[in-house]
RNA sequence: GCGAGCGUAGUGUAGUGGUUAUCACCGGGCGUUGCCAACGCCUGAACCCGGGUUCGAGUCCCGGCGCUCGCACCA
């Protein structure tokens, strides 16, 4: 076992320990990939959403939606979910290891990836390919493992569990268009639960089947380049390593003017979340962007850069913004025949000369019955210069004659003051839980006191989940009571908690207080009861300082 | 899903067929102690689940569940 592994039991343990993360249902044996948090953790699962929500609402142009995890079936098929979010299996008859078929036709196929089960198939059966484990190459057929949870709504109809948040927002696009009155940029975000159903979820908090997510879909008008203001990073030196796997160090304003990010808004979000995960107490120095390699990207997206924090599992994705394009809205649009677009008007108006033909709706009407409707598109498409009666073929083959008495001439100005589009998005996602164990793994710090080893977790003041510790240096002599008043008074204040703890020896409540990120401990002492005076106990540093109890800074 | 290893109190562990399952930390109570895991006494807590072999299973076998690693996938 290495260093870091050891390291890692040694945090898990304490993690289960102190109630902050533990294996779900673990009464009944315990679920793959499933996590509770627990009477600490899950304040401090609360914080870190809360965070994340006022950094990306500071934006001024964004707000809050929540949408149901319950999805119909339609909804993810338009996205494309049903179709792309599943990995097509086959199993070696030989040595039962399975792969995927379109890693084993990688050298046979220009992108195997994009191909339909039925293609892949037929692909698999006339390549045949060796199995990487075991050299032998029999094939068993290609089975599709969708990654989706799935669900049946009401009595019979299909649905699943949702992958992302971000279809919720794109099926919002009406509401927000209309909330922004109709002016881009803005966006919606959204925090909450995401599903997928893994083969295999390892890694602890890495890999989940339920897990938590926040998005940021952010409506652009793709024509319109935003300004983004890129000074607050311009003495930050980024890592960047683009889809070559080349490291670039430099500026975010560097790399946008190079045309190393694609999209300054893009690279604004960038600098963003590095802002957001420097807050919440990520270690810059182990934090780096990296690009998608064409081939790596998803279904929907033409450009993407992840966040990757290193930890005690390597260097792990927490963050994706993917320019995702009109991808979504568009699929949205044609799956169901609403409009999803935004309106862009001209700097000047577009005087448009019409001179064609149309029909005499009362004539032809009655003479070409069912087939009116498309006689007339067709005689809308003639030039003007078209003489009748003239011979058209309908769709199915037939020949009708249209007389001059069927049509009537059209001749008009139209003014064209503005043009309908389909709004790109550009989509910071955020693994919530990925991100908190990296946070945990950062903040985690192994000492010695007294030749004993000394555990601490240095979580930053905004997402510590207990405020404050208030101990009672004993429990007798007016010292317990004086504790828990002042105990009660800190859990009425709005958003401090505050936790009291008389069991044990001083020395051995600071210890644990530490252990789960308390960032200061107020000790009710002998003299606090004579003058209402106490101390104020910091974690880092364990420095301590007193003052009036009616004086304390969070009250 | 397949292969390999593993599964004993809250945590970390000892126990390789023999009856009261080890140790430490831990949790709780009382006492003591004037502030960094102190001490004393008392006390709490476990063999993942189910089948099998055996006179007897924590220990051996089978199946399930879970954990770790590899293939694979991703926020």
């Amino acid at each position: 076992m290495s260093k870091d592994d050891a390291r890692l039991e040694r945090l898990q343990g304490m993690l289960r320990q102190r109630g902050i993360i533990l294996p779900a249902f673990d009464l009944y044996g315990g679920a793959k990939g499933l996590y509770d948090f627990g009477p600490v953790g899950g304040r401090l699962r609360s914080r870190l959403n809360q965070v994340w929500l006022d950094h990306w609402l500071s934006l001024g142009n964004v707000v809050e939606i929540s949408c149901p995890t319950v999805t119909p079936y339609e909804v993810l098929e338009a996205s494309g979910h049903v179709g792309e979010f599943s990995d097509f299996m086959t199993v070696c008859g030989q040595c039962d290891e399975a792969s995927r078929a379109d890693t084993l036709l990688e050298g046979y196929h220009p992108n195997p990836d994009a191909l339909a089960k039925a293609e892949l198939q037929s692909l698999l059966e006339e390549v045949n390919p060796e199995c990487p484990s075991c050299s032998s190459r029999d094939w068993s057929e290609i089975i599709a493992q969708n990654l989706m949870f799935s669900t049946t709504i009401g009595q019979g109809s299909e649905g699943f569990m949702r992958p992302e948040t971000a279809q919720g927002m794109f099926t919002s696009f009406p509401a927000l268009y209309r909330h922004f009155r109709e002016r881009l940029p803005f966006g919606a975000v959204q925090v909450g639960k995401g599903y997928r159903n893994e083969i295999s979820p390892r890694q602890g908090m890495i890999r989940l089947r339920e897990f938590n997510m926040a998005e940021l879909e952010y409506f652009i008008d793709p024509n319109e380049p935003l300004e983004h203001d890129f000074s607050s990073w311009s003495s930050k030196i980024f890592n960047l390593v683009d889809g070559e796997g080349t490291l670039h160090s430099m500026s975010l304003a560097q790399a946008v003017e190079k045309e190393l990010i694609r999209h300054a808004t893009v690279g604004y979000f960038m600098g963003k979340t590095y802002d957001f995960l420097v807050g919440i107490g990520i270690d810059s120095s182990r934090l780096r962007f990296r690009q998608h390699a064409a081939d790596e990207m998803a279904h929907y997206a033409s450009d993407c850069w992840d966040a990757e924090i290193e930890g005690s599992y390597g260097w792990i994705e927490c963050v994706g913004i993917a320019h995702r394009g009109c991808y979504d809205l568009e699929a949205h649009e044609k799956a169901t025949g609403k409009t999803l677009r935004a309106r862009r008007e001209f700097s000047e108006p577009k005087i448009v000369e019409i001179d064609g033909w149309t029909i005499d709706g009362g004539v032809a009407g009655p003479a070409f019955r069912a087939d009116a409707g498309q006689v007339k598109t067709i005689v809308e498409s003639f030039e003007s210069s078209v003489e009748f009666p003239a011979d058209i073929t309908l769709s199915d083959g037939r020949v009708v004659t249209v007389q001059s008495e069927h049509v009537k001439r059209v001749q008009k100005t139209v003014k064209e003051t503005g043009e309908w589009f389909i709004p790109h998005v550009v989509e910071p996602a955020f693994g919530i839980d990925r991100i908190l164990w990296h946070v945990i793994d950062h903040a985690f710090e192994e000492t010695e006191k007294a030749g004993e080893p000394y555990r601490m977790l240095k979580l930053a003041d905004s997402i510590a989940p207990i405020d404050v510790a208030i101990l009672p240096l004993f429990e007798k002599d007016g010292m317990d009571e004086l504790a828990l008043e002042l105990h009660q008074r800190c859990c009425q204040k709005a958003g401090i908690v505050s936790l009291y703890d008389g069991s044990g020896s001083i020395g051995k409540r600071y210890a644990r207080a530490d252990e789960v990120g308390v960032p200061i401990c107020v000790t009710v002492d002998h003299q606090s009861v004579e003058d209402r005076t106490v101390t104020i106990r910091n974690r880092d540093d364990g420095s301590q300082t007193r003052i009036s109890m009616d004086e304390l800074p969070f009250l």
